[in-house]
DNA sequence: AAAATGACCCTCCTTAGACT
DNA sequence: AGTCTAAGGAGGGTCATTTT
């Protein structure tokens, strides 16, 4: 739930940037690069043209927020409730520092980067606590394309030739590294503790049996023709996206290679491999 | 009639063991 | 140790049969 709500507001604060000139910028979402000390660092969005770049960290929260420039931190009201969030402004700072480490590291001139917070709720109501000119990083998804525009007027000397803004872009796509998370890791569980089988959407986890294109819980006689694709987005998501014919098997306990063929075949799932070595890829189904 | 299943067949990947 | 070869078997495709 988390995720969805940081990728809610992502959704529509690239809706809103959607408006700018496509050529003029360049635009990367989700950028996680590896800093000169080897950690890694993500950019919600991240918007270079030759003159400077713009860094926009996305927050979805809403209720009423207090920024507290005195003890860098963030405070969501929603009704009773207060909630205190890491500082976003502190983070695209730190951010900034980074990106400008490693433009150093790979020879690009200095560029001017700009870090923009952006709320992405537009029924947020936003506060502060003390003054600060961090004040002037904060805004509005639906102010932010406006502001882009505004960079454009005051920084109008480019840093960097079209050539090496095109290698940036390049190079920033290249040394991308998705985060890779390992849920069976990250709770110490091991692959054998997983339940297997379809689970009933209508009740407990008991496995659910094929019979003739159904799937047919034993429990509450519930019957679906689809519940072997949440099953195969889990082990996308528990395990991992690649699984061949015979996993599969296990997986949904099913006897027939030649079931799991036609399952596959139905829900277009990409394959790689010549014979039994054939691979298929669950990637599309997180 | 349409869809799903399972037996059968062919392909070719994997593996064990012989050979260099 | 590395390469070659043959046997075994897993996988996909086809098609007759079964089920809905």
């Amino acid at each position: 739930m988390k995720r969805r709500a940081g990728y809610n507001g992502e959704k529509s604060v690239n809706y809103h940037l959607s408006f700018l000139e496509d050529k003029k910028y360049h635009i990367l979402h989700d950028l996680r690069l590896e800093n000169i000390r080897g950690q890694h660092f993500q950019i919600d969005t991240f918007l270079s043209t030759p003159k400077f770049i713009t860094i926009i960290d996305i927050k979805n929260i809403s209720g009423t927020i207090l920024f507290d420039h005195h003890f860098h931190q963030l405070i969501q009201k929603n009704g009773d409730i207060e909630r205190a969030y890491q500082d976003p402004i502190s983070q695209v700072k730190r951010h900034q520092l980074q990106l400008k480490e490693w433009l150093n590291h790979y020879k690009f001139p200095d560029i001017p980067i700009l870090p923009r917070v952006v709320i992405s709720n537009s029924s947020t109501i936003i506060k502060e606590i003390g003054n600060s000119k961090d004040s002037q990083m904060i805004t509005k998804a639906v102010h932010i394309n406006f502001e882009i525009s505004n960079f454009d007027k005051i920084y109008t000397k480019e840093k960097i030739t079209v050539k090496e803004w095109t290698k940036l872009s390049k190079l920033l796509i290249k040394k991308h590294t998705p985060e890779e998370y390992n849920v069976l890791e990250n709770f110490n569980i091991h692959k054998n503790e997983i339940l297997t089988g379809v689970h009933c959407p209508n009740c407990s986890p008991i496995p659910m049996e094929r019979i003739y294109g159904k799937w047919l819980c034993p429990s509450c006689h519930y019957i679906s023709r689809t519940a072997h694709m949440s099953a195969l987005r889990d082990y996308a998501l528990i395990i991992g996206t690649s699984i061949t014919n015979q996993g599969i098997r296990q997986f949904l306990h099913l006897s027939s290679k030649n079931i799991v063929n036609n399952i596959a075949k139905s829900m277009n799932l990409p394959h790689t491999g010549v014979g039994k070595a054939r691979i298929y890829h669950l990637q599309q189904l997180l």
